[in-house]
DNA sequence: CAGGAGGGGCTTTTT
DNA sequence: GCCCCTCCTG
């Protein structure tokens, strides 16, 4: 066994060394968790308590999933434990489960090559369900109705809890409806992997003893149906250990719980408790900073942060007059930082919403500062990326049929919206899927002969592609697909820039095929499907390029960087105006602005403009954060005075 | 009946 | 600034 436990403290020790029984450590930010929970794994290997098929990890991101595997594959010499997150574990489990006993799909109401739908495919279907209630789609917004519908999940509530007759009539005809196209939602994998195991036995014995020893990491964050999830999963062993910081909770708008982390003693009441709360990242100052800022919140296990670090440099504030000179402020302190030999990748700056960072970007081209925005314009997302993986979606799961209205006409086939509604109404009128409606369309009276060719031409081509899918490797299919359904040259008829860029971005997603079908040879179209759909904005950021690192504050978590800009310190950001009203709200903000601030490991920057554009409401005049005022005032150098200037 | 062009809506945070 | 819907043209 190559590695020692020198370098860990005694707390962190007495954390990875416990062999047996559940686990609360509370580790505050910075305090060396994920090496813990690395630690703690190896350990368990090295030991033979088990072998790494025994283990579970639970990570919030893929990207931490796939740090933690590395990490332990370098002291290990191997890696192949479970580590994923909740909804890849859940979709795992799922798929397995169906393939293993195809009975459960009574259960389920799904069959194992099924669709997991992204939050944008859900508000179609969402749409489809008002449409055909006759709901007004102004009263009622997708997106409104549909975080309705995922609370009612996440809390894994009884739909006849929903108390507005109208969302409790949409939520069911939207589960029928995915059940139809054999397609899943997010809260989907977790909710229906819950019910497999409260109404599986065995499948649940069958996950129990495989996995022995359960780590949930972030466990701040989990919501109540993962919380049923993992309890579930321990109740036979529990060997579980969970480690989280409430003062780190930030998700609660997601359905996450605070109370699984502050209740947890009492679901198992022989739990080792373990304080992890020395800081090992920031430096006296920025500590004091967040600490003194967290204090004020009333709804937290009390507790304190300690360091050995240096004192390190004063936090720097800046009051710029607008969001564009905050931005050339922030540009001025990385080339100055530049200049003193930091690296471009030492600099992070957060916000707290996406479209603060539109002028970062434009200011930083023109300061020729080469930047990585982690989220808002997601690959994944785009049209031309998204009508590609619509193929091979449909490939795999025919009744797919959100997948299948999306690509029918991509390329243009001259198959429009009315040709699609007729197949619609005869397919709901005789039972069949859209996939299985268009084989019959000949018998669609409403529909001309030229139209019924074109639909037949398209089924002809879907089925000969599923048919070579049977055949071919994933890099094989998926050139197969662009060509033979026209879409890459559809592309490249008009000499467009948009064009282009399309093109370029599915080059680019076929490059991501071959390198996941190098590292996954024998992956199964539908696996690939599913890692796709699971993949977070900062799963593909690359922390080693040479970029300055702009992302939101909630991306930010679990993260760290020498120098960081928090923007945009006010109030009506941080906190955001929405959360002003609601007491628990409100200290989610300032726990958002804490997590911002433990990132920084020597210096921070905290700025504020005068003036900001809205869409929403024109110029805005806000005033500096209420939070800000919290931070002692010698903790600050800069313009400090221009505090009070302000609204 | 398909499809492009142009106008009105809205943006908290995300697996 | 972007997406969605509608209207108009071919």
């Amino acid at each position: 066994m190559s590695f020692t436990f020198d370098d860990l403290n005694e707390e962190q020790r007495r954390a990875v060394t416990i062999e047996k029984g559940p686990i609360l450590i509370l580790a505050g930010a910075g305090s060396g968790k994920t090496r813990v929970i690395t630690y703690r794994i190896a350990y368990l290997i090295s030991k033979r308590l088990t072998s790494p098929r025994g283990i579970i990890a639970i990570t919030f991101t893929n990207k931490a999933a796939d740090e933690m595997k590395s990490r332990i594959t370098s002291m290990l010499g191997r890696g192949d434990i479970w580590i994923r997150t909740f909804h890849s574990t859940c979709a795992k489990i799922l798929r397995e489960s169906l393939r293993r006993n195809r009975a459960l799909g009574s259960l389920i109401k799904r069959s194992e090559n099924y669709t997991i739908y992204d939050e944008h495919d859900q508000q179609t279907v969402i749409k489809e369900c008002l449409k055909d209630l006759n709901i007004d789609l102004q009263e009622w917004s997708p997106g409104y109705v549909g975080a309705m519908i995922n609370r009612v999940k996440e809390d894994l509530q009884k739909p006849d809890n929903i108390d507005h007759d109208l969302v409790r009539r949409v939520y069911e005809q939207y589960n029928k409806r995915l059940e139809q196209y054999n397609a899943v939602d997010f809260d989907d994998l977790i909710m229906l992997t819950v019910k497999l195991f409260q109404q599986d036995r065995s499948t649940l014995e069958h996950y129990q003893n495989l996995f022995r020893y359960i780590l949930v990491d972030e466990y701040q964050d989990t919501n109540k149906a993962q919380y049923v999830f993992t309890r579930l999963l321990a109740e036979k062993y529990r060997n579980l250990c969970v480690v989280g910081d409430d003062d780190q909770s930030i998700y609660s708008w997601r359905g996450a719980e605070i109370r699984n982390i502050l209740d947890f003693e009492k679901d198992f009441p022989e739990t080792a408790v373990i304080k992890l709360e020395q800081n090992y990242r920031s430096t006296k100052t920025i500590l004091k900073a967040a600490s003194s800022v967290v204090d004020n919140n009333e709804y937290r296990k009390p507790k304190t942060l300690w360091c050995e670090n240096q004192d390190g440099e004063e936090i720097s504030f800046y009051l710029a007059d607008d969001a564009y000179t905050e931005a050339a402020y922030v540009a001025r302190r990385i080339i100055e930082g530049r200049l003193q030999g930091q690296s471009l990748n030492d600099f992070a700056v957060f916000y707290r919403v996406n479209y603060q960072s539109r002028m970062f970007e434009e200011c930083f081209v023109r300061f020729q500062i080469p930047y990585e925005l982690v989220g808002a314009l997601k690959f994944y997302e785009r049209a031309e990326i998204k009508n590609v993986l619509a193929y091979l979606k449909v490939i795999v799961n025919p009744n797919d049929s959100v997948g299948l209205k999306r690509i029918i006409n991509v390329p243009s086939r001259k198959i429009g919206n009315i040709t699609v509604e007729k197949l619609n109404k005869y397919c709901e009128e005789n039972g069949y899927s859209l996939y299985q409606g268009l084989s019959q369309c000949r018998h669609i009276t409403a529909l001309d002969q030229k139209t019924v060719e074109k639909l037949m031409k398209f089924i002809a081509l879907m089925n000969d592609l599923r048919k070579k899918s049977k055949e071919l490797d994933l890099f094989e299919l998926v050139m197969i697909v662009v060509r033979q359904s026209g879409y890459l040259d559809s592309l490249s008829d008009r000499e467009t820039d948009a064009d282009y860029i399309r093109r370029k971005n599915i080059e680019e997603l076929i490059i991501s095929i071959k390198e996941y079908n190098k590292q996954h040879p024998n992956a199964a179209l539908a696996n690939y499907l599913a890692d796709v759909s699971l993949r977070g904005d900062i799963d593909d950021w690359d922390r080693d390029s040479a970029k300055v690192n702009l992302m939101t504050l909630h991306n930010a978590k679990g993260l760290e960087f020498d120098t960081v800009f928090i923007t945009g310190v006010e109030d009506g950001l941080v906190p955001h105006y929405k959360s002003r009203s609601d007491q628990y709200q409100y200290e989610e903000e300032r726990r958002l602005l804490y997590v911002g601030i433990t990132r920084a490991c020597k210096k921070l920057h905290l700025t504020c403009a005068r003036q900001r554009e809205s869409f929403r409401s024109g110029t805005m005049y806000p005033s500096i954060s209420p939070f800000l005022r919290e931070i002692p005032k010698n903790v600050i150098s800069g313009a400090v005075i221009d505090y009070d200037d302000m609204g």
